[in-house]
DNA sequence: GTCTATACGATGATAGAC
DNA sequence: GTCTATCATCGTATAGAC
């Protein structure tokens, strides 16, 4: 689960303060036992209120997941955009966006699962909605790689299949994380990087 | 969905018949929609039953899960140990390793949905078991990683974090593939093994 | 905005006939 | 072994008082 601070600071756009404790109740509740094993009556609890208050500020509970999502993902692709302009050349931006990545999918690794593990409970329209988001971190992705290729630092024979490979890397992080366990999110963020570059056939540190 | 004939082949020794079919139906609503919003009408209706008549076979849903995750997890097992002694060299066992567990999960990749992303919704008890299992197939690839070092066939600072990552890389195709997608379960292996030759930093073919 | 009380359909699982 | 019928409970969501 991630800090207290945090989480205030990640849905600090969710308001009133009502409706911001239900998010984090629910994030920690979804992300411990799934979108559909958890019931409306444990958001609430975990919330300190009753079982009506949520319908209060959200009509259903996947309204509640949705807006979740919509937050999360806006998070994500900031994350993704920033990263990927930080840098002169297209393995510092590669490895930038690839480092930030993964440690956003660390240290909020409760959001995370949500985001990227409950798309399926999403209505249709939703899920179109969020879809697009997700195609634009893509082709964020893609577009450092396709540079690379360009620019000859890179030699990657497939690059959407890189770029598949990639991102799946990175947000597998999600699944296995564990804050108990011996690496920091910092270390992932560190190992993936090399990693991928090691994937784009980049030269440099890599090889070492 | 897998293929009739592959689901048959896939759940052979589940018997008898009627066992067997509400198997392969719960596979099937548990990797579509997830384990809990699955329920045990849409099983038995799917293995044109009774909704009675899956009691008849099993105790209770989470011990038709607990037989699904058994079976799937003692064939992803086999599938690891059988390719990673396929090839004389590490690079080559590692490749074929790859190549088998990339294709199993997009070829049966409902199985491996539910295989992969249902692991919580097992009992304690259960769960410890299955676990074993997996710590028994990252220790089959990471032994061939280990082989590659010792070799000096490959360069990898951080053995357990890129045995990790290899194996995370893997377990994600049955998240993202899709059977009208426009990659083939044996294109995605072959693309696989040569993005993780390359994180293993094994020269060769996959640095042309 | 929050609570208590409740409607009411769905759900996992069982009983007993065939 | 399978079915029909049913139980007890839970789950989402609403009504109406404060």
């Amino acid at each position: 689960m991630d800090t207290e601070a945090q989480q205030s600071e990640q849905w600090a756009d969710v308001t009133p303060d009502a409706a911001r404790r239900l998010v984090i109740a629910a994030v920690d509740a979804f992300a411990e036992r799934g979108y559909h094993a958890t019931t409306t009556r444990d958001i609430a609890g975990r919330a300190g209120m009753s079982p009506a208050a949520l319908y209060i500020h959200y009509k259903t509970k996947e309204e509640l997941l949705y807006r979740i999502s919509g937050v999360g993902h806006r998070l994500a692709l900031d994350i993704v955009r920033r990263a990927a302009s930080t840098g002169a050349t297209p393995a510092e931006r590669l490895a930038s966006a690839v480092r930030s990545f993964v440690r956003w999918h660390a240290e909020h690794h409760t959001t995370a699962r949500v985001v990227q593990y409950e798309l399926g409970a999403l209505s249709a329209e939703h899920y179109a909605e969020i879809a697009a988001r997700r195609r634009e971190i893509d082709g964020t992705v893609r577009s450092i790689i396709e540079d690379g290729v360009r620019a000859g630092d890179f030699a990657v024979p497939d690059v959407p299949g890189t770029t598949l490979a990639v991102l799946s890397l990175c947000i597998d992080v999600a699944r296995w994380f564990n804050a108990e366990g011996r690496r920091t999110p910092e270390e992932i963020g560190a190992l993936y990087a090399d990693l991928v570059l090691r994937m784009v056939g980049a030269p440099g540190p890599a090889a070492a």
